[in-house]
DNA sequence: TTGAAAGCGCTAACAC
DNA sequence: GTGTTAGCGCTTTCAA
């Protein structure tokens, strides 16, 4: 037999339930739950009494127990490499906005590109039963997908819808990503445009498969424009950072010849790029034209700013959430669809002063 | 009568529960839940039985139905004004990062410093029966508090535990703030050190505390140290961001006589003021010692970089959620506890080279 | 050691 | 319109 939780008096720390509105309006549970969710008409005495009680005890419905009968938890995972970096920062910003609009909250987790940390998260949400887990950064972007990891995504998408923000790893997966080639192609034939033909690229991370499909594109296009491509100037550093950028740059001044236009990896290489060129007494755009990916605000805040190629995060997060929670059949083809790019231009590149 | 939810064969999107694994181990589900749960001995023989069937469907208790008995979820609630910003995204890094190790997993939700989205992100924290709220910027930090705000947060904190970023709102309301006075004073101190007697100060928001604290100990201290206060090089600016920034320095310009050291409210403003003056052709140092605060990321990007009070974030972080997670007893006493400051060189300061 | 059964707070199917 | 009742998946007495 069922029997009011707290009968008589609250108990310390419990809350109320729709036992303790039904009782002590004299209705049932069930119109209590009716009057909570609308799902059938209610006398609108009833239903003043009821909301009454609500606002008197601030009634609040348990999530856990709702989502337990109606098997759906109106949560979204989201698991990024670090949460700390600009990147994620504002791209989960943009889902976490994209998913409350739509009536979910979002859990935020950070593996650290950890495997370990990269399973354990991923089952935590398995047994949070979210609807939705949203991949990005880490493993998922490996370049060719380490198979532990692929295992791990096929065991977890029997149980939970997934999107990644890189290309889809496996069918039923869609992965949503930045367009790297149009990128690329957008960058070279700008400064292209410009009148440069010596182009040096700081690159890191040739694990990662949006280096290695910008390292193709950048080949692809110097070709199509008849550009020369010095092998030297394809600077491989060590990792995302600015240190990387300023080593890149110690790199390339040391070789007997010089690019007039230089584009670095992301923004973070690209501010090491320029730190390095203004260590050695070098201008922007003087000396060199410069180029940065992923247009952060870090672009607008150096001395002197530089142009960047950019997309939209908003754009990003949307199709991100499409993916996550529209109907992909596990059979579906692997599909990943590709975020548009564009330039933003601030001053940091010109016509080459030198041959 | 109960009987195995999925009696058969799997029901399509249905996840295993204990009931099946005990079923097709020949035990009862209780003794599946101790075995899970380590809560008594188990034969282990069945106990072999039972862990070779969860590796078989990869099963993952459900944390809701979990959570619905056991009466706690293992979540925390993070509410902050703007995840995009990297204050806020250094800090909910590290508090993930401490969650996680605690065993809590993470909500980050967003208010744009919203009263509407306060509330409503506040109540849906309830909903969820976080164990705790984690509540950083916006209202929280305004002054004097808003009185539906603080109503608002009374009755939350019946239902759940709450640890604000800022001072301690109400009793029983921990509250970890970085000690702002002490920045300032370290502030003012390290540039009187330098030999600077007139400094000035690009300031935003006087609704909040942060500011009025520092703005009332930049005044202690410069009288503490016997050197003039100018109201005119006290600069208002509209905005936490960069253009208020290279306004601060636009309005400052035009005065008939400058201050020879600036400080900037935080770090974004003090690259506005950074630019500001390099527009003006004047120099850092030289012409102006320039000191921020909150020693985020960009203090490092910019040229020249400068210099600026910091804090660990790590040590904020832990305790915040010791704060949070710890027993605060209603009646307890308001209670602030503080973060210690230091500063941060990076050549932005150096003695006045005019009177 | 183990199982049966009650209950966590809610929704939904099924009467009336 | 409204109440009764049976679960949702798990933990936890209480007996055996």
């Amino acid at each position: 037999m069922k029997s009011s939780p707290s009968n008589g008096k609250d108990r310390a720390g419990q809350s109320v339930t729709i036992y303790d509105l039904a009782k002590e309006a004299g209705v049932s549970p069930a119109t209590v739950s009716r009057i909570l969710n609308g799902t059938a008409a209610v006398k609108s005495e009833k239903r003043e009494r009821v909301m009454r009680l609500i606002e008197k005890y601030d009634y609040h419905p348990n999530a856990m127990a709702r989502a337990l009968t109606e098997n759906h938890s109106r949560l979204i995972g989201m698991v990024v490499a670090h949460s700390g970096n600009s990147y994620y920062s504002s791209l989960f910003a943009a889902c976490e906005s994209e998913a409350y609009q739509r009536g979910y909250a979002t859990m935020l987790m950070n593996t650290h590109s950890l495997p370990a940390l990269e399973r354990s998260t991923l089952s935590r949400l398995c047994e949070l039963r979210v609807e939705a887990a949203v991949i990005c950064g880490g493993s998922i972007d490996r370049e060719p997908l380490d198979e532990d990891f692929l295992n791990l995504l096929g065991s977890v998408r029997k149980k939970i819808r997934l999107a990644v923000g890189s290309r889809s790893p496996l069918p039923g997966i869609p992965g949503i990503m930045v367009d790297h080639a149009a990128s690329m192609d957008l960058a070279v034939r700008y400064l292209a445009r410009l009148g440069h033909r010596k182009i040096g690229y700081v690159y890191t991370g040739p694990q990662y498969i949006g280096t290695q499909e910008r390292l193709t594109q950048f080949r692809r296009t110097m070709e199509a424009l008849s550009l020369p491509i010095r092998e030297k100037w394809l600077i491989q550093v060590p990792d995302y950072n600015i240190a990387s950028g300023a080593e890149g740059i110690d790199r390339l001044l040391r070789l007997p010849e010089h690019p007039t236009a230089l584009l670095g990896m992301n923004d973070k290489v690209t501010v090491g790029m320029l730190q390095g060129l203004l260590d050695y007494g070098l201008s922007v755009p003087g000396d060199y034209s410069l180029l940065g990916f992923d247009d952060t605000f870090v672009a607008g805040i150096t001395t002197p700013r530089f142009s960047s190629i950019g997309y939209d995060y908003h754009a990003y997060a949307s199709l991100l959430l499409d993916a996550a929670l529209g109907d992909v059949p596990e059979s579906a083809h692997p599909m990943t669809r590709r975020i548009p790019v564009y330039l933003k231009e601030r001053g940091s590149c010109s016509p080459p002063a030198r041959e």
